[in-house]
DNA sequence: GTCCAACATGGACATAGAGTCCAGTCGTGG
DNA sequence: CCACGACTGGACTCTATGTCCATGTTGGAC
């Protein structure tokens, strides 16, 4: 596929960015006809062209729409978060031509702000960040973003991506919170009965990060 | 002042700790004597040479006790956040001689990790403030913390105090989590017994008393 | 298409935690 | 000494939490 003239087109810009923005920003080139990707610099995930764009909510044919999308937040496996912009690029009559997305890796931006903020701090301040109330609202954000990660709605999710789910509901305490397992039931589309056998399943391995069949 | 041989001993750690920090820490010599400040290096306050010390807290003269003190948290008039870090500095015969404190200013520290961890981050990020889950050092921190506001120990709380507790506690959604109530009761010193009669006679009347918050 | 295994489901069940109630106790003030 | 209000342990109820199982459902191998 590197001989895609629009690859020839656009690729300047992509080494550009990637060179920029050093060795934490991955750019991914999508064709948004076939929903496939076209190339990548950088690669952080395993992906690579040909691989499913899984990007379908962004509407890059519409010539009226907006062309810049984000920033907005993924998630990677690994737990390492990234910043994602997408821009739709055209060609001379104003059709979408392909999709460019930069996802830039947060983590070490923020280990060195961590490391800035508590040069010389107290050991124990912590003053008021109170509770959690809204936790509700929560666990509806982390099955969300969950799902427009692997591009799939709720109902269609894999079991695996069940218990990745819950390991990082579990991860944020929110089984603590009483009342709790119905509210993640229903936002995993799931019934008590399974929800308890992932959670047994959960709590027997919770290192068993691949399950092959 | 200058020419107290104390000061003489110690400017240059001073100077040194001075220079080291850059132009965002203070360093000041107390005399514990008279409690008056003795030398300044990078004033950030206006204070100086003869000035009260205003650190009566510190028990600088119990040779067995500790030497090192801090870092605790500081607010300037300004708003800038200090972190704080005193020593006691002893001479040949172990009494104190004097107090060196250091006040780092961490305004400009922040800052920069806010620029950090804003670069690329979502407009609307709110990522993953994790749920709290030190929440039974929490209430201990609340009832603390009212205990040293009234000056009074647990056991010696009235009922209207138990009571402003509780509604703090409650603000804090303390009670929606699990296996709260028993922690809480032994934290009040009170049966569990007592404890729901308290929360009946608070969920009744919310707005009945006003305490202080 | 059938068969099979793995999984999901609802409901029955067991247990623990959450609240309620009350009779007895303690300390204080009249 | 008594009356009173508050605290207590414990019995009790009810709801939430978990476990178990018999029965559907799904999806892949053949």
């Amino acid at each position: 596929m590197d001989d895609d003239p629009r690859v020839r087109t656009w690729s300047p810009v992509c080494r550009a960015v990637a060179a920029l923005l050093g060795p934490y920003a991955e750019v991914v080139l999508h064709d948004p006809a076939t929903d496939r990707i076209l190339a990548v610099w950088n690669p952080m995930s395993s992906r690579g062209p040909g691989d499913p764009s899984l990007l379908g909510e962004l509407d890059a044919l519409d010539p009226s729409g907006p062309d810049v999308f984000g920033p907005y937040e993924k998630l990677l496996a690994d737990g390492r978060r990234l910043s994602s912009v997408s821009a739709v690029l055209r060609d001379a009559g104003g059709g979408a031509s392909v999709v460019l997305c930069v996802n830039l890796d947060r983590t070490p931006l923020e280990q060195a702000a961590a490391v800035l903020s508590a040069f010389g701090a107290p050991v124990v301040p912590r003053p008021e960040p109170l509770f959690e109330h809204d936790w509700t609202e929560r666990v509806q954000h982390v099955v969300g973003s969950y799902v427009r990660e692997c591009g799939r709605p709720v109902e269609r999710l894999t079991r695996a991506d069940r218990l990745a789910v819950l390991a990082r509901l579990e991860e944020a305490e929110v089984f603590a919170v009483r009342r709790a397992t119905p509210v993640v039931a229903r936002a995993l589309r799931v019934s008590r009965s399974t929800l308890y056998g992932l959670l047994a399943e959960l709590r027997a391995a919770p290192n068993a990060k691949d399950h092959a069949r």
